[in-house]
DNA sequence: GAAAATACTTGCCCGGAGTGCAAACATGCA
DNA sequence: TGCATGTTTGCACTCCGGGCAAGTATTTTC
């Protein structure tokens, strides 16, 4: 493992990551990592709990005691990923209209560095249950997070009890149209990287958004959105 | 086992239904039911396959003949009661907004006997991680039939290809609205099946479906919906 | 700075999941 | 009746997931 030597308390981190704190980090990073070089040169499901752990360089019990499964390890990338949107969400101004904080959330997360580990695993899921299984979790755990955070933000602006349905039916339907973007996005773009296809995955997204707040309102949805390249 | 011991062909059923696949049909039935049994008795994690292959009168072996986890077998309960939306929905005419059609599908689903197992099975999800993801592969299973379902009715009426990101995110989006009234009903009802309780459910349901068909348009959602009843 | 308290890692071991295989058994068909 | 085809079952094997206790690293206390 050899945890880097550096004394403690370097950078300007608030909270005092301790060398345990840093260590832990270190370990759960090296796992992820180790796991998903797995996953690219060895495809789904052909590698082991044990095969991820030798090659972070810890004992299979210690796998354990960071995730759960080997999915659980590969969907903490998704978990990261999701939760940047969130934060993006948070951040938004409480008068703003949700869907607009919605959109500018989903589209802070077409950008290189946040989309390509998730691009990776959703291209390679998409040939495999398992995987697939654990990134519906992921989703549906970052919409128990949006509908918190919504009901925060209304908890601010509106007196009484706020309605639970128009919460859980507005999150997942943000998430649902999330999600249909980055589908048709893999479908059309196979999850290249390029400048241009990720301006179709912002469009995709704001367009998803769009129909969303129209109430989906045309009828006639044989009009693709425009693919500006 | 013991099959009945009629000779075939007894029923007005289509295709002949052969003593093999009334066999099967008896031993996958016989499965979900000791399934749900030993849910109820034992609660969920408490018991394992060859419990449930022994209350069935099979070997474990043969249990994965037929499904490849308990979450499996649980989770075809769910399956069936989806499946009974997507054939409502598919029954409604071509011509109607879709939105109207999965409104009508969702309300027939506010039935007592079409409800009742999901009910049962949702309740114990709630506390069951397990559980509750294999219901979320469930719905994401029916969100794809929908998607298909209604890139059919399209294909009908629409000259050029359909846009995929309005298929999917209005599938999506309904879906999601679905799920946010079942669970508003239970957080409310607690899975109660008189018809007082039913007839909330299904005001939830249209509910989500107007607040989807209106974009979420109300900005002030400190307003429930009334409970009739 | 040494010793005690605390946290993390590891090996051992166990029960359960899931699957390939081949023999036994049931059903369908001629 | 007898053969072809489909289904069930036991067996053996790998992998998962976690309890436990001994060993190692880090932090705290004096």
């Amino acid at each position: 493992m050899s945890p880097s030597p550096f004394p403690s308390a370097a950078s300007g981190d608030p909270g005092v990551p301790s060398r345990r704190e840093l260590n832990k980090a270190a370990t759960r990073q090296a796992i992820t990592d180790a796991a998903m070089d797995l996953l690219r040169t060895r495809g789904p499901g052909n590698f082991t709990v044990e095969d991820i752990a030798d090659a972070a360089g810890i004992s299979r019990r210690t796998f354990f005691n960071y995730f759960g499964s080997t999915e659980a390890a590969l969907a903490s990338v998704t978990f990261g990923f999701l939760d940047t949107a969130l934060q993006q969400f948070r951040l938004r101004p409480a008068g703003e209209p949700i869907l607009e904080s919605a959109r500018a959330a989903l589209v802070e997360l077409a950008d290189p560095m946040t989309v390509a580990p998730v691009a990776e695993l959703y291209s390679l899921g998409q040939t495999n249950p398992q995987l697939s299984r654990s990134e519906l979790e992921a989703w549906d755990h970052c919409t128990e997070q949006i509908i918190d955070a919504a009901r925060e933000r209304f908890a601010l602006t509106a007196a009484g009890d706020v309605d639970e349905l128009y919460l859980r039916a507005l999150a997942g339907s943000v998430i649902s149209c999330g999600k249909a973007a980055m589908d048709v996005w893999f479908a059309r773009c196979g999850g290249d990287l390029a400048p241009e296809s990720l301006s179709v995955l912002r469009q995709l997204l704001i367009d998803s958004m769009g129909l969303l707040g129209s109430g989906f309102a045309s009828h006639s949805p044989a009009t693709p959105s425009p693919d500006r390249h």
